[in-house]
DNA sequence: AATAACAATTAGCTTAAGTTAATTTCTAAT
DNA sequence: ATTAGAAATTAACTTAAGCTAATTGTTATT
């Protein structure tokens, strides 16, 4: 498991083989059971995450309502907004399927950072190309239907949909489950 | 004007006067009048910007529908997908106002990190502030209806309704003027 | 001051999402 | 194999947004 962070950082940076082994010494790497609360409303964070199996869902309690707001799956960083602002969560963040996490504190990221500095260098591309991503996000959201929006992510996440119930799609998609039916069956009338 | 960002790039991290002097010298401010197109559709983003007086609207066409994205008001970074990846750009840039801004590009960038390395931190800093804010509003919009977003608005950039013409905000809001109009007026009525 | 261009509101109609509740389908556990 | 619980669909009704078009308000320009 350690090899996907090894082969995933070196997408964007070159490791020698003794940084290599730094990075496996760490050994953070845990396994998850389904249903695994990462992070309660309320709580704060003092772990990030990045998936190498398995899938994360986040969520925000909207009375009594669950309203999911992402999914995170393998190759995808978990950033908490409470892990960065250091205050308390407004969401909780559950695994979906029993999950393979690598988990990261400040300490032990800043201690990295300062063996392997190059990989501040990483962590900037990172950002930029989640912030691309995060972008491209809210604007497909915000200019499409949710007829549209469901069509779309048939197309860029296929998977979700055969690992996912439908409930928590439809919440993603800014909708209730009656109306992702609807759509669905729409959809399938006309084709 | 340089001050602004000598002041910004302060809250966070330190920096010795040799190295205050170093961003002075870059040169990089420039005043753009309103409605300049800082970057339209299709063209290859070779900058990005950051606002130090005025306001930038970001808005795709949407079959000859103008939708806004975003608005960048004083001390937002502009990070165009289109810079990130080097593709095509999806949306116009367009100064709302005068504007007073500050431009990067990947050489001057790279060329000013070399000089003063700390502003890697500084970069990994921001984006992760950039991306805590990205998510809550990510968050806020899923979840809101169209009369909670305004409601919304009207709290944490009030500005924006003084400075900003409201069918901009309507599609911003993910609405059509019309709808917003009847929103402002169900909300004056019940109060 | 008059006009043109644009912005904002209003109205009527259509469409689709939300809500509530019932029904069917699926899944997991005994 | 049966059953209980959850997930998904369906239906009836309500609500609000989209659309089209007309009207009013505002701003800038000559």
């Amino acid at each position: 498991m350690d090899d996907f962070i090894i082969k995933y950082i070196s997408s964007f940076i070159e490791l020698t083989p003794e940084e290599e082994d730094i990075i496996r010494n760490q050994n953070l790497i845990k396994t998850f059971p389904k249903d695994t609360i990462l992070l309660a409303e309320g709580e704060h964070a003092r772990e990030c995450y990045f998936v190498l199996k398995g899938c994360v869902r986040r969520y925000h309690n909207r009375n009594g309502e669950e309203r999911t707001t992402e999914f995170y799956t393998e190759n995808q960083s978990i950033i908490p907004v409470s892990y960065t602002t250091k205050s308390a969560s407004e969401y909780f963040l559950s695994c979906v399927e029993d999950s393979v996490i690598a988990l990261g504190t400040n300490e032990r990221n800043d201690e990295l950072i300062k063996q392997i500095p190059k990989l501040e260098t990483m962590l900037v591309q990172m950002a930029s190309v989640m912030q691309a991503n995060n972008q491209v996000e809210m604007d497909n959201f915000k200019n499409l239907t949710p007829e549209e929006r469901y069509l779309n992510l048939t197309e860029t996440r296929p998977d979700l949909l055969n690992r996912v119930p439908l409930n928590y799609i439809a919440t993603y998609l800014g909708i209730t489950p009656e109306s992702l039916s609807r759509i669905r069956k729409r959809i399938s009338r006309n084709r």
